[in-house]
RNA sequence: GCGGUAUUGGUGAAGUUUGGUUAACACACCGGAUUGUGGUUCCGGCAUGCGUGGGUUCGAGUCCCACAUACCGCCCCA
C-alpha cells in the first residue's frame, strides 16, 4: 500500500478494458460510416495553445490547467480538451490547403487532464471521444456533427437522450447581447450570488448557467440571445433547425445554454441524459458546437470548424447504469487438462496448435489436480475441455468434451492439432 | 479552491456509541470427501492486523491531531 496512483487517476483493469474496447470499437465503426478519420495529437501542448483558445477567464485556464515548466523552461499544459490541439495540428500541417478535401473530418479518442476535485465520473485524467470538421460554414455540417453524436449514442445503447441546441450567433450578436445582458443584470448586482457577481463582468453569459435559485429568478427574465441574432446568424440557426427536422432528430432550443470555452459561436448543442448513474437530473454526456475563428486564432486562415466531445468515463457509467450488455469479446474455445507430469509437453503442444488454428486456448500452469482443472475450465466458460493423461499418452489420443452438451469423444491427437474444427463438428 | 462523510483481509463488511485478552459473518480462493472430470452439497484452511504518521492511556480498530486517498455537495465540466 505504499504507492498509490496520483489523485484523480484510475487503473483500468481487464474487467473494464473489455468495456472500453467495445466502446472504442463501436466509435471507430460509426465514424468510418461518416467518413471521419482518426487524428492523434500530443497529450501535451504549449500552454498558449489552450490559454489563447479557451479564454483567459475560463475556469479551465484560470484554475483547471495541469501545467508545468519542463527542463527546457517551456510552459507545457496537459491537454484539458481535444479541440485546441487538433486545430493546432490542422494549422501546423497546413491541412487547410487545397489538397485536402473539405470538410476535413477527423475524430480522436484519448486522455485529457484537468486539475480539479475528483468525483465519480470525474477524474483528473479522463478520456474523451470527439470529432472535428473543418472548412464549411454550411449548417448541414453542424447537423452532420450532431447526427454522428446521436448515432454514436444510439449504438452505445443510449436511446433516451435529450438534445438541447442554442446559438451564440456571430461576433456582432455576442457583443450586442453581452451589452444587453449586463445592462439587465447590473441593477440587480447586489442580489446576485457571489459567483455571479464576478461572472457578470468576466463572462456574463455564464450567469445564465448559474444553479443558484436567486440567480435563476433573474435569468428567467433576462433578455434572450435569440432576440439579438444578426440576420446571418438567424439564417444559420434556422437552417440548422430545418435540417435537424429533415433528419427527424428531435431537439429543443435552450436559449440559456452556454459554453465554458470562449471559442464557440453559432450552433452549440448538448446531448443530455437523465440517469441515476450520473447523479440527479439531466447530465451532459456529449457537448459541442461551432468554432469559426479558432483556426485563424491559432495562426491559420479564416476557416470554420465544428465538433463535439464525449466523456468516456461518464458514458461507461451511463451504459452500466442503463444495463447495456457488453459482449464477451474474448471467449475461451478450449481448455487443456493435463494429468500427470508426463502430459506437460503434450498439452503445451496442443494448446499452441489450437492457437495456430485461431482458437483461443489455455491450460493449467499450476500443476493442479484434474478436478481443480475442470473447475477452472468451467469457471472460464470454456466451450471445450481437452484432456491428456496417461491413457491418452500411451495411445497418442486426446479426450474432447463439449462443456455445454456434455458430449465427449476420444480422438487421435493429430486430429486436434491439424483440424480442431472438424473434431468439434462431430461432437456438437 | 471551499464544506461534509468515509478508509478494517482478495472482496462485501460487523466491530468504533459504553477504549480492555483470541478481529464476527458471508463471498471468492486453496485443499479434502476411496486414487482422471465441471456448475450442487459437506468438511477444513485463509487479517501478528484495522489508510499513513504522531499523540493520549496501564491498555486503542475503537479517543485526539496531521497527512493521503475515495465518495458527496459547491465551483466547473465530459
Amino acid at each position: 500500500m505504499r504507492y498509490q496512483r496520483p489523485k484523480g487517476t484510475a487503473d483500468t483493469l481487464p474487467a473494464d478494458t473489455r468495456h472500453w474496447q467495445y466502446v472504442e470499437g463501436i466509435a471507430r465503426d460509426v465514424f468510418a460510416k461518416y467518413r471521419f478519420e482518426e487524428i492523434r495529437t500530443p497529450m501535451f501542448e504549449n500552454f498558449e495553445v489552450f490559454s489563447r483558445t479557451s479564454g483567459d477567464t475560463s475556469d479551465i485556464v484560470t484554475k483547471e490547467m495541469y501545467d508545468f515548466k519542463d527542463k527546457g523552461d517551456r510552459h507545457i499544459t496537459l491537454r484539458p480538451e481535444g479541440t485546441a490541439g487538433v486545430v493546432r495540428a490542422f494549422v501546423e500541417n497546413k491541412l487547410y490547403g487545397p489538397e485536402t478535401q473539405k470538410p476535413y473530418k477527423v475524430y480522436y479518442m484519448g486522455p485529457m487532464f484537468r486539475y480539479e476535485r475528483p468525483q465519480s465520473g470525474r477524474l483528473r485524467e479522463f478520456h474523451q471521444i470527439g470529432v472535428e470538421a473543418f472548412g464549411s460554414d454550411e449548417p448541414a455540417l453542424d447537423v452532420e456533427v450532431i447526427a454522428v453524436g446521436r448515432d454514436l449514442l444510439k449504438h452505445f445503447g443510449i436511446d433516451n437522450v435529450r438534445l438541447a441546441v442554442n446559438t451564440l450567433g456571430d461576433q456582432q450578436t455576442r457583443d450586442d447581447y453581452r451589452k444587453a445582458l449586463v445592462a439587465y443584470l447590473e441593477p440587480h448586482y447586489e442580489e446576485l450570488s457571489d459567483d455571479s457577481k464576478t461572472r457578470l463582468y468576466k463572462n456574463p453569459l455564464r450567469v445564465l448557467d448559474s444553479k443558484d435559485e436567486q440567480d435563476q429568478k433573474f435569468v428567467e427574465g433576462a433578455p434572450s440571445i435569440l432576440d439579438y441574432l444578426t440576420p446571418e446568424a438567424q439564417a444559420h440557426f434556422d437552417e440548422v433547425q430545418n435540417l435537424l427536422k429533415a433528419l427527424d432528430i428531435p431537439f429543443e432550443i435552450d436559449p440559456t445554454m452556454v459554453r465554458g470555452l470562449d471559442y464557440y459561436n453559432h450552433t452549440i448543442f448538448e446531448f443530455m441524459v437523465n440517469s441515476k448513474a450520473l447523479g440527479h437530473g439531466y447530465t451532459t454526456i456529449c457537448a459541442g458546437g461551432r468554432y469559426n475563428g479558432l483556426v485563424s486564432e491559432l495562426g491559420g486562415p479564416e476557416m470554420s470548424g465544428v465538433g463535439f466531445g464525449m466523456g468516456v468515463e461518464r458514458l461507461l457509467l451511463l451504459m452500466q447504469g442503463e444495463g447495456v450488455a457488453f459482449p464477451d469479446q474474448h471467449p475461451l474455445d478450449a481448455y487443456l487438462v493435463g494429468i500427470g507430469e508426463g502430459a506437460n509437453a503434450a498439452t503445451l503442444q496442443v494448446v499452441q496448435a489450437l492457437r495456430g488454428q485461431d482458437f483461443a486456448a489455455d491450460r493449467d500452469y499450476l500443476a493442479r489436480k484434474p478436478k481443480a482443472q475442470f473447475k477452472t475450465a468451467d469457471k472460464l466458460n470454456a466451450k471445450y475441455t481437452l484432456t491428456i493423461g496417461e491413457e491418452e499418452l500411451k495411445t497418442n489420443t486426446i479426450h474432447v468434451k463439449n462443456m455445454a452438451s456434455g458430449n465427449e469423444v476420444t480422438v487421435p491427437v493429430a486430429n486436434v492439432t491439424s483440424d480442431f474444427a472438424a473434431v468439434i463438428a462431430n461432437i456438437d
